[in-house]
DNA sequence: CGCCTTTGACCTGCGC
DNA sequence: GCGCAGGTCAAAGGCG
């Protein structure tokens, strides 16, 4: 099993027909003059302590993204291994006899854990500690209930999109029977808008579009680097965004994992 | 003051 | 028609 990681950090990058590192700087034009050397040595060094500065963010990135990764293999190991439990049962279930109505309200059961069209489920691992059914999925949400339903002790809540009535995506959030560390998320619909962590990297790429124009006169940074640096800025600043960063990573796999 | 959560009441669909 | 369970509404209260 494969599950490609892409968090769209180039999707609202501009893509025209001039890609951003083939803008070079024209090192013959004046080159005699005295006052340029120095500035290209300025310059030169301004590049290198900013390099130096981006490998360095860019290693720290790879580290963050390496933990995620190895705690996606743990949670892999950990989905399997109950999927593999949940078998052994209902094998065992079906050996049993049991009388005929309480057979059909457990396939019942069965038949609606099935994802239908525009329903995505998905598993998230949470603190089991945490009551608080709050999971960090990059949009906004409003609670609109609570319910205690007959097949799960812990209770469910029922989310509405913050953009409602514009967006009609519903979610309902319910801690697992199996395991209390993981909650089963069921979205409604689909959003036709965006994410508010893809409201920041539009943000970003506009950003880095506007700062670009300049800074390509000294020394063209690729477009990735502008956006790892400036994503690994805004991550600096806000501590909520490394969560919601991992809660939509761990979502975007377990995703992948669920299809 | 506006937004959000909580929570009891109400609505709806389904089986008997 | 009745009861049950899931889903939704809306008033009240909390919080920044």
């Amino acid at each position: 099993m494969v599950a490609t990681l892409d968090l769209n950090l180039s999707l609202f990058c501009p893509t025209d027909d001039t890609p951003v590192n083939e803008v070079t700087f024209n090192h013959d034009d004046d080159y005699d003059n005295d006052e340029d050397h120095s500035f290209e040595k300025e310059a030169d060094d301004h590049s290198v302590g900013e390099l130096s500065r981006i490998s360095k963010e860019n290693m720290e990135l790879k580290e963050t993204l390496s933990v995620a990764w190895d705690m996606y293999n743990s949670l892999n190991a950990h989905v399997k291994k109950l999927m593999q439990d949940k078998e052994v049962l209902e094998l065992g279930t079906k050996k049993r006899k049991f009388d005929e109505t309480v057979q059909q309200s457990s396939w019942k059961r069965l038949d609606d854990e099935l994802p239908r069209s525009g329903t995505k489920i998905v598993y998230v691992p949470i603190d089991p500690s945490d009551k608080s059914l709050v999971v960090k999925d990059g949009y906004q949400w409003r609670k609109y209930g609570q319910k205690v339903t007959r097949d799960n002790p812990s209770p469910r809540a029922y989310y509405k999109c913050s953009f409602a009535p514009t967006c009609p995506v519903k979610k309902k959030v319910q801690r697992s029977m199996e395991d209390d560390g993981v909650v089963v998320v069921t979205y409604d619909g689909e959003h036709n808008h965006r994410s508010t962590m893809q409201e920041v990297t539009y943000a970003l790429a506009q950003e880095c579009e506007v700062s670009n124009t300049s800074e390509r006169m000294f020394n063209p940074p690729k477009l990735d680097e502008v956006l790892v640096e400036q994503m690994a800025t805004y991550l600096s600043k806000d501590p909520n965004f490394t969560s919601e960063l991992a809660a939509a990573i761990s979502s975007k796999i377990l995703e992948v994992e669920t299809f």
